[in-house]
RNA sequence: UGGCCCGUAGCUCAGUUGGUUAGAGCGCACGCCUGAUAAGCGUGAGGUCGGCAGUUCGAGUCUGCCCGGGCCAACCA
């Protein structure tokens, strides 16, 4: 697969004007605007500014690799497992993305939600592996293969098995190198180098062991299905092996005599629809009795309208199925009429007297047809009260003795032919599946009657089996078989793709029995093989089945559909829709189809007895043929004389029939937890069933689906405690991705462009329940939340640079304002957890950008960056900053680590270096409950709606230009509700207003004095600070130059001066 | 065409059992700062809650229909 061209993003034209502006500063003219009045001393040296290395600019694509290397190096996975040895077990089990082509985002989401549910459950305490594995059989792969054969000229028939099964393992195994290098970029820790293949030996052993399984507990059966097959090629063919192409088809319109009727049901209609009754009163007894009509009335009324020699009526573009008919189709959305001819050509097959049931949209198209002169509408019909009809065949060649019943069916409608669908289960998958339902209703009506002994039950069964069966009449060469009476050597399709003779036979005999309508010729689109562009049919295949509602090993009720139901019940879904999806696939879905003609699988290790069709059921052979494919793969079973090999002494291997089908390649990826979650020895921190199971939300109906299904069969329960669903990646508008649309976006290129991070905070920042969107916008915003949170931890590394654990400050011992953000990480801790536990990684991503942008960055910094750059080295506030700042660090940099796993390890490593050093090998930091105080937070909460009203004052004030920074400024505010004065108390407002001084005062305020709407019972007059400017710490105080060691700064900073020098920090200037 | 799901500011998301004037972060505009500087702070403008109809005193929340989008309906994974 080809990658597009990684589009290079154009600047946002007004990010560019922002940028230029703040350029601006750093020119030389600036400068000279700022640069009036007498010049200060510059005292920076003297503070304690942050400092670090830590790059503004993360520089992602270069950088993230060097970590990747620096992890795969000390083996962290390994370390993971070793420092959780005696943890609980926590897993997620992958499923297995096929293995061809390189990844896209669909793949590049699905892993990262299973890493960030990995990673965080690590931290959360558990012993959290995760083993990826690789779905490799299938016939993608298959394809693959014989488009290179057919580049070179040579014929797949032409190659041995084994061979061919060996070039295909061979091109699995390179896409698993490709893909694993691809995921392990996306920072995806796992087991990689010792990941589990559906094609390892092991793994074919333990599949083709379930199949055995299934077999031998008798939930298996051969049954047959149609598919579509191409005679020339004598194969089965994939929809996506077929082409459609203009094809001419002879059509038919046949008379299916009518044979059981429900006459009481049409008496009980004409009785209650009185309308009917008075027209057919006029018709049959000359004068209208004014009384109800008597049951015997209206049964002959019945006979009238329903006549025993009337006949329905098909329409169908293939007539050699005509042998293959088993039932007619009807619709209860369509109105019938009975019909008869009043004129019609002498020697016409259609004659006079005939009368004909038609849906009354098609009856007149379907006369002229029929070259029908004159016809007669008699009554409406309700063709379900048609039990059956004879076969048009009856008695041709000996056969067709059967009855044909008609079939309530969705798929047919009255826009074309006549209202009636001839039905041949062998020959359409629609026919197929109405036939199919029919007769599960039939067997579920009976079951639900009352009183049934298990002898009727046994001989309803039985008789069923018999009824429903579905006939092979055309053989894989295209000839009739003896299932097809009176047809023996006609051919529905020749060698070279041509018509046989079949239609025209079949024609004749229907003509010949006085069975045909009218015939026709219509040319339509028609299913042709894309190998030799011929067309094809739908044959009925032997096929293997898994029963959903046989009793499994006679226990009554204990089917496969009725586990898997109570199986869903016991899971968690996330989101809980998904439950239902789930629950409503399972209770309609059929039978389970397992085999498939074709070669790249592991076989249907399955003998049967040719004469009595049994399947062998002994475990000397089962355990022969796992033990061939532990020790040589499931090619073992291609390999001559291996039929002989497994039956051993006991059975004559002429007696038996090998099946060579292979499997459904959903039953090698429904059957992943058994030779994963429970191979102890290579996976010994894996348990079963799983803890969960995480994919696409496309994913219901296949792997959630055939696992559930295949561990029922197998285990009796589900293989996961828990299922969660993602959706779709689409474009930024919500559209689908698509190659053709040009939309694409490569999770390689962004990957290139801005780094694994960025993926993987879209990931965690989006609502994956839904389908996601994904586009350059979306990206940018992601890309700005990234620069924001960087940012913000750069300040926290900066300033603790100056941390010192001795300096550490007692929770008791600190200021409120410290207090505050203890009690706000505290409660973050509890929230944190939670969403982690739930999967919900947008509600962190939340949580702490707003956190961290409203309370840390423009709050709690803002405020503490006077204390912590010009206090004294001994002051308490400055050291209990210091403080919280560790904790935010701890806490930030872990709560993250799942989410943002380079940038993580990056800002941890800043701080803590070292060769075992990392943030992936930490928990969850343990946060003291005791600093929880909802009375702190909720004065607070007083304090800071003060402080925004001083905000407010003072944006009027710079607005106006009287003021610049706010520490020019010294406001007034005047307060009449006690709440607030409370609540400031023993607080300084001016420090946390950011101003140089500041007067409270329990008065009324003077008129016009600043408010805002919502806060009532504040207001603010501004003024402006008095005193001088300090050359140190900027605040304008009245009490600069009372020191007279040092006049061009306040007290505060005086003493913060001595002090540094008392510890030699600094010379003084 | 059927089954299931989704639609709230430019973007990502909150919106309890229906209940004041629909919120947040980012982005954007404007201003401040220049000791977090390709940073930091503040203020502000952005919404017919996809549309229509109904239930109700009251609907982003409940119901129906419609529009738009997605997944599923394969011898594809």
């Amino acid at each position: 697969m080809k990658q597009p061209i990684p589009n290079q993003p154009l600047p946002d034209p007004r990010r560019l004007a922002k940028r230029r502006r703040n350029l601006l500063y750093r020119l030389p003219f600036a400068m000279t605007d700022t640069a009036t009045g007498a010049a200060e001393t510059d005292y920076s040296a003297t503070l304690f500014l942050p400092e670090t290395e830590f790059p503004m600019r993360a520089g992602l694509p270069d950088r993230e690799p060097g970590w990747l290397k620096r992890w795969e190096e000390m083996d962290i996975y390994g370390l993971q497992r070793e420092q959780a040895k005696d943890r609980p077990l926590f897993t997620i089990h992958d499923g297995p993305p096929y293995a061809n082509g390189n990844i896209h985002i669909g793949h590049a989401l699905n892993k990262t939600l299973k890493d960030l549910v990995s990673r965080s459950m690590q931290m959360l305490g558990f012993n959290s592996a995760y083993v990826p594995g690789w779905d490799c059989h299938g016939l993608p792969i298959e394809w693959k293969i014989e488009e290179q054969y057919r580049a070179k000229g040579k014929d797949k028939n032409e190659v041995p098995v084994v061979e061919f099964r060996q070039e295909c393992r061979t091109f699995a195994e390179q896409w698993v190198d490709i893909q694993r290098e691809e995921f392990k970029r996306l920072g995806v820790l796992g087991e990689w180098d010792n990941p589990y293949l559906t094609m390892s030996f092991d793994a074919e052993a333990q599949i083709a062991r379930e199949l055995m399984k299934v077999a031998t507990t008798g939930q298996l059966y051969r049954g047959s299905k149609p598919v579509m097959w191409s005679v020339v090629e004598r194969t089965a063919l994939a929809e996506a092996e077929i082409e459609y192409q203009d094809y001419e088809s002879d059509t038919i319109w046949v008379k299916f005599p009518v044979e059981q009727r429900n006459l009481s049901a049409v008496a009980d209609r004409i009785r209650s629809q009185t309308e009917i009754v008075e027209r057919v009163l006029v018709d049959t007894m000359q004068e209208a009795p004014a009384r109800p009509l008597s049951v015997e009335e209206s049964m002959q009324i019945a006979e009238k309208y329903l006549p025993s020699d009337a006949k329905v009526v098909i329409w169908t573009t293939t007539p050699w199925t005509i042998p293959a008919n088993r039932a007619v189709s009807f619709s209860g959305m369509v109105s019938y009429g009975l019909y008869e001819i009043t004129k019609a050509p002498e020697g016409n097959w259609a004659s006079v007297g005939e009368k004909y049931i038609l849906a009354d949209k098609l009856a007149a198209e379907t006369f002229a047809k029929a070259k029908v002169d004159e016809f007669a509408r008699i009554a409406d019909v309700d063709p379900s009260h048609i039990i059956s009809c004879s076969h048009p065949l009856k008695g041709f060649g000996g056969g067709y003795q059967f009855h044909v019943p008609l079939i309530d069916a969705d798929h047919v409608t009255d826009d074309a032919g006549t209202g009636f669908v001839h039905t041949a289960p062998s020959h359409g998958l629609e026919d197929y599946e109405a036939w199919n339902e029919y007769h599960r209703k039939r067997s579920q009506a009976f079951a639900n009657t009352v009183g049934i002994s298990l002898a009727e039950r046994a001989q309803f069964l039985s008789d069923m089996a018999r009824d429903a069966a579905i006939p092979y009449v055309v053989g894989d060469d295209g000839f009739y078989t003896n299932e097809a009476p009176g047809f023996e050597g006609a051919r529905v399709i020749d060698d070279n793709g041509k018509k046989g003779d079949a239609n025209n036979r079949v024609i004749a005999a229907l003509a010949e029995r006085n069975a045909m309508v009218a015939r026709g010729r219509v040319k339509h689109s028609y299913p042709h093989s894309w190998r030799s562009k011929k067309p094809v049919i739908f044959r009925n295949t032997p096929q293997w089945f898994v029963y959903m509602d046989r009793d499994i090993e006679g226990a009554a009720g204990d089917t496969l559909r009725h586990r898997a139901l109570n199986a869903i019940d016991a899971t968690k879904f996330y989101p809980a829709a998904g439950q239902n999806r789930l629950r409503a696939m399972i209770a309609d879905r059929p039978d389970w189809v397992l085999s498939r003609q074709r070669a790249w699988g592991v076989p249907i290790t399955v003998f049967v007895e040719k004469t009595t069709q049994d399947i062998l059921k002994d475990e000397t052979v089962n355990h022969r043929i796992a033990q061939s494919f532990e020790e040589e793969g499931a090619d073992a079973w291609y390999k001559p004389g291996a039929a002989q090999r497994y039956l051993g002494d006991a059975y004559k291997a002429g007696d038996y029939e090998m099946v060579t089908d292979v499997l459904d390649v959903w039953f090698d990826s429904g059957s992943t937890h058994s030779f994963v979650l429970r191979n102890k020895q290579k996976w010994p921190h894996l348990k079963f069933p799983a803890s969960l199971y995480l994919e696409g939300s496309d994913q219901h109906r296949g792997w959630f689906h055939s696992s559930l299904l295949e561990s029922c069969a197998t285990n009796g329960h589900a293989p996961y405690e828990g299922v969660l669903t993602h959706g779709f990646t689409m474009d930024g508008d919500g559209k689908k991705m698509s190659k053709s649309l040009g939309n694409t976006v490569a999770p390689q290129d962004i990957i290139k462009q801005y780094g694994a991070d960025i993926l993987r905070l879209w990931v965690a920042s989006s609502d994956y329940s839904e389908d996601l969107r994904l586009g350059k916008e979306i990206i940018q915003t992601t890309v700005d939340a990234y620069r924001k949170l960087r940012n913000t931890l750069r300040w926290l590394l900066g300033n603790l640079a100056h941390y010192e654990a001795s300096d550490e400050v007692a929770f008791a011992d600190m200021p409120e304002l410290e207090q505050l953000m203890l009690h706000r990480l505290a409660q973050l801790d509890a929230q944190v957890r939670t969403a982690y536990k739930e999967y919900d990684y947008r509600r962190i991503v939340t949580l702490l950008t707003n956190f961290m942008n409203i309370e840390l960055s423009a709050f709690y910094f803002d405020i503490r960056k006077d204390a912590l750059y010009c206090d004294p080295i001994s002051s308490i506030k400055r050291k209990a900053s210091l403080t919280v700042l560790n904790h935010l660090y701890m806490c930030l940099t872990a709560w993250l680590a799942p989410i943002l796993v380079f940038t993580m390890e990056e800002v941890w490593l800043e701080r803590f270096p070292g060769e075992g050093s990392s943030v992936h090998l930490r928990q969850f930091p343990d946060v003291p409950t005791e600093w929880l105080n909802e009375d702190l937070a909720a004065k607070w909460t007083l304090i800071r709606a003060v402080r925004r009203v001083v905000t407010g004052a003072l944006e009027v004030e710079r607005r106006e230009k009287r003021i610049g920074s706010s520490l020019e400024a010294a406001p007034k505010v005047f307060i009449t509700d006690e709440r607030y004065l409370t609540a400031l108390a023993g607080e300084d407002l001016a420090e946390i207003a950011i101003t140089s001084d500041i007067q409270v005062g329990n008065a009324e305020a003077p008129a016009g004095a600043f408010t805002l709407d919502d806060v009532s019972g504040i207001a603010v007059v501004p003024a402006l600070a008095q005193g001088q400017r300090c050359a140190r710490s900027w605040k304008v105080l009245p009490d600069v130059g009372s020191d007279p060691e040092f006049p061009d700064v306040s007290l505060r900073d005086a003493q913060a001066l001595r002090e540094r020098a008392a510890a030699g920090l600094e010379p003084l200037a």
